[in-house]
DNA sequence: TCAACCTTTCAAGAAATGTTGAGATGATGA
DNA sequence: TCATCATCTCAACATTTCTTGAAAGGTTGA
């Protein structure tokens, strides 16, 4: 069960651009993920930059890492994803019905899980 | 529809302490909301500090003021927090459906949905 | 072994963000 | 009107975060 400092570090990870892009492009990538230099390549960034954004993004347990003969290859993860979902809707839920309906609209109109 | 850039600027304002604190509190306290001075004593924090975080999470569009008398009242804005809720699920099922599935179980347990 | 490859680490500087206390602003009731 | 209350604004400073380029670290195939 995430913790309040568990979302900050999630949400902090989450409020940058280049970090942002990356996340949606691992989400899509599915569990084989990518390559660091691919990620990089994807986003526009530097090795470097790349780097310091993936680790940035792994310390936060958003995604994680393998050694794959050269290449370190990235991929979401995806319990975390879904722990700062249900945070929010932990969240959400304090009382307040309404902030939740919306939500569940939204699951209803989710391809893949309805 | 929450864009990215809402989104970075949604999870920025999130990714603070004494900011998620306010938004947590505000989101329990309902439509009727909290007077600034309130929230601030709540969260422990000084006028000017309050005022800066208030302001930030209005700018982000997580929260709406409103003035009453000579209090400033702040309430959640419900449906951005909705909408942030979305982007993720939006996200999260891009091709994905195994992130998706422990949100809907966390809303199944939701209290207040379900 | 060694050259090539892929990625990380490091240090320095730039930029953005948060904190503080003092003072300004606007609203109210006497 | 005026004293008081509630909140905001501002400037200065401290802190954190991001970017950059150069160099170092493993890993592999020849």
């Amino acid at each position: 069960m995430m913790n309040q400092q568990q979302a900050l570090s999630a949400f902090a990870a989450l409020s940058q651009e280049t970090r942002l892009q990356i996340v949606r492009l691992l989400v899509t990538a599915g569990p084989v993920g990518l390559a660091a230099g691919a990620i990089g390549e994807a986003v526009g960034a530097s090795s470097s930059k790349a780097s310091f954004h993936l680790s940035h993004l792994e310390q936060a347990g958003l995604i994680e890492s393998r050694r794959e003969s050269r290449s370190i290859i990235y991929s979401a993860a995806y319990p975390a994803l879904a722990g700062l979902i249900g945070f929010l809707m932990r969240d959400c839920c304090q009382g307040r019905p309404e902030v939740c309906e919306p939500a569940v609209a939204a699951i209803s109109a989710c391809a893949c899980a309805c």
